[in-house]
DNA sequence: CTGAAAGCGCTTACAG
DNA sequence: CTGAAAGCGCTTACAG
């Protein structure tokens, strides 16, 4: 046991006269070979420190890897930080447990070398990638679904966007306010702050704006002018990327401050009722918030919060499960629940 | 272009008439051929179809993978509910994120096959594994590094468990409580709820028994017996699982209930603090609380939580670093930060 | 029940 | 500047 020379199914084999395919179904083919063979050369093999088969050379001979691959928008930790898409790939990871597969995260950007998608049995796309086209040579010929996002020829899974946050805005909007505020994620190619409407992504670019459109909806069925909404944005889906913007708009003079914050995830809503309470505005006396997703967080905390649930990791069980052929290979759009807590009951 | 036959180097060098090894040179070595003739061989691989070399030869070829692996003590579900794990795995994440690694991460209870972890190029062993031996032989040969365990050969991170702990029950107890209880995580093999002394696991086996022998170094400083605290257990560091346990404490008799909760991680203490308010039990005039970990979660809410930051997230980073040799591989004993917040002023 | 041989896709000295 | 050859570690028909 030296550590001279790594110990390979061939060393072994050799080392204990027999061919390397005996040794290798011992491993790997125990109805190929008598039981005392059998563990007469898994004992031997161990006692030469030969712990197994090496999976690279078995991937390259079999073509699996028993890994799944999640192709993120994000960098890693960005995505990591993010309760949505960290409860997305803990969806994933749920269903990889129960099959013995591993979970491989690539970043969004990646370098020429692919970073190893194609090493993957399978791949998961999730939201929003620069180039497309990219992606798609990336992932040919390999199993792939993609999660909040249409690529040609790719099952997608889906959110009903629109409708929930329709129903949820409807909602809110029974306690008629004084002044509506919007706090959207992403709703611009990089603008952070107040924006105006001609900036707005298209649908295709990013789940919010099916989101802001099911409350324009509202708003319209209400008779409140959409363009009479001051509509504000946040790039990062994180407590830190949503303070200032929400400060600045919490610091405005209270006669231009709104008594209803529609925010288009949770994190910017948890953020709002963290700084209006530091600032002495009651939740929701003073002003009434609204989150979308239904990360854990929000229903814990006092107050809770009033939110869409979109089941995450449902969402990613889901396409791991379609990945794993648990499930039919099929674009699907998940429902939501609204959930109505004391942030604007 | 046709989806009849996957092209590899040696088709596409076959169809260009060239040498694999050109193909080969055109992707990875740009000064091994000239500049017209790259740009050519690209253009007409792209045109065939072939995106690059597939790293499962290449990786079989170099030994080398890009990838890193993490080899976590739970299953990945768990791993990524659990924000300290979390936060732990995104702190590698960004050390992968900037030197373009990708990420593999990996079930505590690996099948035989071992899921894996030969083909990375370095391996980050986190917690408690129940077979370490096993441990052992999957990464044998290959650099790895250890977070919050010590592994015979291999560097260990950790974290100043004690000394953190004892400053921060000092604290505590400087205002004197009538009757102190305290919240364990995994401090025995299984047992939820009340244990007594002799369940505990040593400290080789849990990193929260360290944190408990400060406490009960500050308890006899201020002449409080040790065993006269009624020490609980909780064994999953999620809400849910914290539920059952802290529920059970709350709903004693109140000539009973403790008015110092010292908890050995955030999660149970954010728990307390959340089912206390439900109970109409005000933090910290009536129960104070502290906690262990410092996540994001504790220092966001009110009553912000009184605890002991340890970083987790540069506990991530530095690992990832050794492994990329950013940094030397040795072990290190990272400093925390007493966090005095509201929840025990 | 066991072994010899081919080949998965690639890169790297080396020779020209 | 380019190509022929070896070989990374393995599994799988196939022949015996």
């Amino acid at each position: 046991m030296s550590p001279t020379k790594r110990m390979t199914l061939k060393t072994v084999a050799a080392r204990l006269g027999v061919s390397a395919a005996t040794v290798s179904n011992a491993f790997n083919r125990p109805d190929q070979l008598s039981q005392a063979r059998r563990e007469e050369i898994l004992a031997a093999a161990a006692a030469l420190g030969y712990h197994g088969p090496d999976s690279r050379g078995r991937m390259l001979r079999t073509g699996r890897s028993g890994i799944i691959a999640m192709l993120l928008a994000e960098n890693l930790f960005y995505s990591l930080s993010d309760s949505v898409a960290s409860e997305l790939i803990a969806g994933v990871a749920a269903q990889l447990d129960q099959h013995g597969h591993s979970l491989m995260l690539l970043p969004g950007r990646l370098e020429q070398s692919g970073g190893g998608v194609d090493m993957a049995d399978g791949v998961i796309v999730y939201g929003l990638h620069g180039a497309s086209s990219r992606i798609l040579d990336l992932i040919a010929g390999r199993p792939a679904v993609a999660i909040d996002i249409d690529l040609p020829g790719i099952p997608a899974v889906h959110v009903d966007n629109y409708p929930a946050s329709l129903a949820l805005a409807r909602h809110a909007l029974r306690h008629p306010p004084q002044r509506v505020a919007i706090v959207g994620l992403r709703l611009t190619q990089s603008h952070v702050g107040q924006i105006g409407l001609e900036a707005l992504l298209s649908a295709d670019l990013t789940v919010t704006r099916r989101r802001l459109d099911g409350i324009f909806k509202a708003l319209t069925e209400a008779a409140i002018d959409p363009d009479s909404v001051a509509l504000w944005n946040v790039d990062q889906n994180t407590y830190e990327g949503c303070v200032p913007v929400v400060a600045a708009l919490l610091d405005q003079p209270a006669a231009s401050r709104p008594d209803l914050l529609i925010c288009l995830s949770d994190r910017v809503a948890l953020t709002a009722i963290d700084l209006a309470e530091r600032r002495g505005l009651r939740v929701p006396e003073d002003l009434r918030i609204t989150g979308f997703d239904g990360i854990a967080e929000g229903q814990r905390r006092r107050p809770r919060l009033t939110t869409v649930r979109q089941d995450s990791t449902t969402k990613g069980r889901l396409a791991a499960a379609m990945l794993l052929d648990l499930e039919p290979r099929r674009s699907r759009t998940l429902e939501t629940e609204l959930l109505i807590g004391d942030s604007a009951p």
